[in-house]
RNA sequence: GCGAGAGUGGUGGAAUGGUAGACACGCUAGAUUUAGGAUCUAGUGCCUCACGGCGUGCGGGUUCAAAUCCCGCCUCUCGCACCA
């Protein structure tokens, strides 16, 4: 075939139809069943229905489709779902602004994402998908509500909560983000509101979710979600006001103790009005009220000044007995620790600060390196020896820390503790598109869950959704009026609904039996498939995402429906896609790339090939449209192997043929197992380039085996043009089911290396020599090479340096 | 401020102690074509006519040999941030 007609004759979007209707047809990737092969779970994070798919999705979903299928060659069962993430704000905004409902918007981009996943080529398992907003499955959020009421991990809880003003709805903590405390959806500045709102007890399980023991997870990830769970060691002391009582501080340096001059409570502290006495009281409402007012910006900058009132109490130093006076300000928090500190100015920088200004003792308890006696200029906050502490003095601070701890434990006035940063989950949302919560409020009953049986509580269909502050549900009766599931009684609802990351805290799950009505998922298949294997997906969802997925599979197997304690045994993560000018990928920058004009143009496979040719995965990278034509004249020139013409030239090594064949395997291989996506491929062209240099230049069987191991290995990046080549040569459907090739070491081996020649470590030769040469052989060769001898000239050889089928390093002086 | 990651041609990147720049994009020249933003061939780090020299953010060190290891610094990105 002339290349004329070829050129002519290629139309990838013709060829991948056709492949994938013809896929579609044989069931090609119905999820293999069979249990003599071993399973692997391949998960990626499901989509959110936006509307339209675009490269953010390609990016993470297309080299996670390239490595399940590197696995089903590789001899597993492999379980490659999808589903969606339906419920949440976007589908509110866009029907608030279409004037149609959040369900119908919903849906209709379900069914238009679901069109161009299915573009992709992927072996999703389309058979087990999952839609979140579908009452088949948030019925089992409320089924997994109700288990936590029970066990006491759902607590309702009347609390101060970050609201946004723009969305109108509370956020979870990690929903708030950056130093001026913006919401993560829209970037306005977050206020506080006082709400009843229901929690997940999440710090149930803090200590065990710091343990990674077990799981191959990224070292970033885990860093993140450890830092967010905060554990600090130290100690609660018990400090009495005079006419009020005792007062708890949470510290890590008990050692200091004897330097606390005075003690701080956050303005928010429960204490504050009662202590207060009649002559601080206008002062200190004024600073609380002052304090309540400022905007989380203010509140939270590190460099403002500090700022405090005396309340006119008194809190008594257990350690000395000493009279300090009670202050209040806002540096400390009520959200930490106990929201009271002992403050100790001579080792902590803030309250150094503090007793500066308000011209506070300063003492030194703990002597610096080198100490001269007099008195600090800055607080010192490292270790050295205890002194001014009584019958600790010359006790080294390191030791003084449990010994203080230990005094104070005897005496009953503290006690060796662990805090941690980490809060409860609030999981009310005040919106309409989410799963109600299956709560009832009776008077004569209280706060009564849903029974089991009576499960979904569905969310009703045409409902006035506008944000308004006030949850939706309220304002449908048929809704918010019920009875009592205890005495029958008239009762209310609860009107708030989920967070929507409830419903992504175990999908995975429900992929397994979507449509199980019995539980949450059908046991027999977790058997069968449980845990994941190979989650993959971004590192934003480092701490809110991979955290509830962890803590919610804790408590599942506390419930007995798993035996083992974590979702997903490896993590990977790709990094983020960017805009053409190396900013992130946003609407209003203007930056977004549309997958599809790729698509039509280039072929799902040239897409495919270019993300994962782009760089490193998990770095992620700018867009560049002209890369992509590159990646397609790949593909073309691979599919030309077959229909192609013979190259000139006289007779190729086909040993050479055989080794390069090997190397490729085993490159590929190993780049696979460790998610190198980008050297895969430059591995591929550069094979592909050296193919059609020997083209007709080598026997037919050798050629012909050549060939096929080249299609083998290429099908889990290019599916389509992988099975069209692989059609082409005549071989039988399908490529998708070959076994991955095995490689041989001695076989990769050359005869012949090019022997590098260095003097003094600079390159000054290249040899050809064979690959077992001799030490002394290389050594002669190199000191013979008319290109090294001038190097050599009027110089004493000292040494040489031999690395074995490498290279020679004469060193002279 | 703390923590993590990164810095290599015009561009994306490759090489984790042993030939720096694989593989691509772009560019230059040529071939083919009615034409092309198609395809093919050759070239392409910088300086130099050449021999050769220089070259992986900067400065030092270890080594026969450093992009790679060590020390100090600079810059950028991300995360956290008054956490007691």
């Amino acid at each position: 075939m002339s290349e004329t007609k070829q050129r002519k004759t290629y139309d990838p979007t013709d060829l991948e139809r056709r492949w994938q209707e013809r896929w579609a047809e044989s069931g090609l990737y119905k999820t293999e069943e069979d249990e003599s092969k071993p399973k692997h779970y391949a998960l990626t994070m499901l989509p959110y229905p936006s509307g339209d798919l675009h490269v953010g999705h390609w990016y993470p979903m297309t080299p996670s489709d390239t490595r399940a299928r590197f696995m089903r060659m590789n001899g597993y069962r492999v379980f490659f779902p999808i589903g969606f993430d339906a419920f949440g704000l976007p589908a509110e905004n866009a029907a608030i602004q279409r004037g149609i409902q959040p369900r119908e918007w919903t849906y209709a981009n379900i069914e238009q994402m679901r069109g161009q996943l299915k573009q992709m080529g992927a072996m999703f398992d389309f058979d087990s998908e999952v839609v979140t907003c579908d009452p088949e499955y948030y019925r089992w959020n409320q089924w997994f509500f109700v288990k936590f009421f029970e066990k006491g991990l759902a607590y309702r809880k009347e609390a101060p909560v970050d609201w946004c003003p723009k969305d109108n709805t509370t956020l979870a903590r990690e929903q708030v983000v950056g130093p001026d405390r913006r919401c993560e959806r829209c970037g306005t500045p977050v206020i506080k509101k006082n709400l009843p709102q229901w929690l997940f007890k999440i710090t149930d399980y803090a200590e065990e979710l710091l343990d990674f023991s077990n799981i191959d997870w990224p070292e970033r990830v885990e860093t993140l979600q450890r830092n967010w769970i905060g554990r600090s060691e130290g100690t609660e002391i018990r400090f009495e006001i005079e006419g009020y009582g005792p007062v708890e501080v949470f510290t890590t340096r008990p050692d200091t103790l004897f330097g606390a001059t005075f003690f701080v409570m956050s303005p928010e502290h429960p204490a504050v009005e009662k202590i207060t006495t009649p002559e601080q009281a206008e002062e200190v409402r004024a600073y609380v009220e002052r304090a309540a007012r400022m905007s989380e910006i203010d509140r939270t900058d590190v460099t403002r000044d500090k700022t405090g009132v005396f309340t006119g109490a008194y809190a008594i130093n257990p350690a000395n007995r000493e009279e300090i006076p009670v202050y209040i300000a806002d540096y400390v928090l009520m959200g930490y620790g106990t929201g009271a500190i002992m403050a100790v100015p001579g080792h902590d920088e803030r309250d150094f600060e503090f007793a500066r200004k308000y011209s506070i003792q300063i003492r030194t308890v703990i002597t610096p390196p080198d100490w001269d006696g007099e008195a600090l200029e800055v607080a010192y906050a490292g270790e050295g020896t205890m002194i001014n502490s009584g019958k600790f003095d010359g006790t080294p601070s390191t030791e003084g820390k449990e010994r203080v701890t230990a005094w104070l434990e005897e005496r009953g006035a503290g006690k060796a503790t662990v805090t941690y940063r980490l809060h409860d989950w609030l999981i009310s949302r005040q919106r309409y598109w989410g799963t109600p919560i299956p709560i009832v409020y009776c008077d004569e009953c209280g706060i009564v869950p849903v029974p089991e049986e009576d499960l979904p509580v569905l969310l009703p269909e045409e409902s006035e959704f506008m944000p308004t502050g006030e949850s939706p549900l309220k304002l449908d009766p048929d809704f918010y009026n019920t009875e009592c599931p205890s005495c029958g009684g008239p009762a209310t609802r609860e009107t708030d609904t989920m967070d929507t990351f409830v419903d992504s805290s175990w999908y995975w799950y429900r992929y397994l039996s979507p449509h199980y009505d019995e539980g949450p998922f059908d046991p027999e298949r977790g058997e069968k498939w449980l845990p994941v294997d190979q989650y993959t997906g971004g590192i934003e969802h480092a701490i809110l995402h991979l955290l509830y997925a962890r803590f919610f599979t804790k408590v599942m197997r506390d419930l007995g429906l798993v035996d083992f304690d974590e979702p997903m045994t490896s993590l990977r993560n790709q990094g983020n896609i960017l805009g053409p000018d190396g900013q992130k990928m946003s609407k209003s920058r203007g930056n977004v790339v549309n997958p599809q004009e790729y698509v039509d143009r280039f072929g799902s496979d040239a897409l495919r090939g270019f993300l994962m040719f782009i760089g490193p995965w998990n770095e992620g990278g700018p867009w560049d449209g002209k890369g992509i034509e590159g990646v397609s004249r790949w593909l073309r020139r691979a599919l030309s192997l077959v229909t192609g013409g013979d190259s000139s030239g006289g007779e190729a090594d086909p040993t050479e043929l055989e080794r390069r064949t090997n190397r490729l395997i085993k490159k590929i291989t190993e780049d696979l197992e460790a998610f190198r996506f980008n050297t895969s491929i430059a591995a591929l062209m550069e094979h592909t380039n050296y193919l059609l240099a020997v083209r007709g230049r080598v026997g037919d069987d050798e050629w012909h085996e050549a060939l096929r191991t080249f299609v083998t290995v290429l099908s889990p990046f290019a599916p389509h043009h992988a099975e069209e080549t692989w059609a082409a040569m005549g071989e039988e459907y399908s490529v998708h089911e070959q076994a991955w090739p095995g490689y041989e070491e001695d076989l990769i081996q050359a005869q012949e290396i090019t022997l590098i020649v260095q003097v003094n470590g600079k390159l000054r030769d290249r040899i050809e020599a064979p690959a077992d040469i001799s030490e002394e052989a290389a050594r002669e060769l190199a000191l013979s090479s008319a290109r090294v001898r001038p190097h050599l000239e009027g110089k004493e050889l000292r040494k040489s340096i031999y690395v074995p089928g490498r290279l020679v390093n004469l060193v002279v002086g």
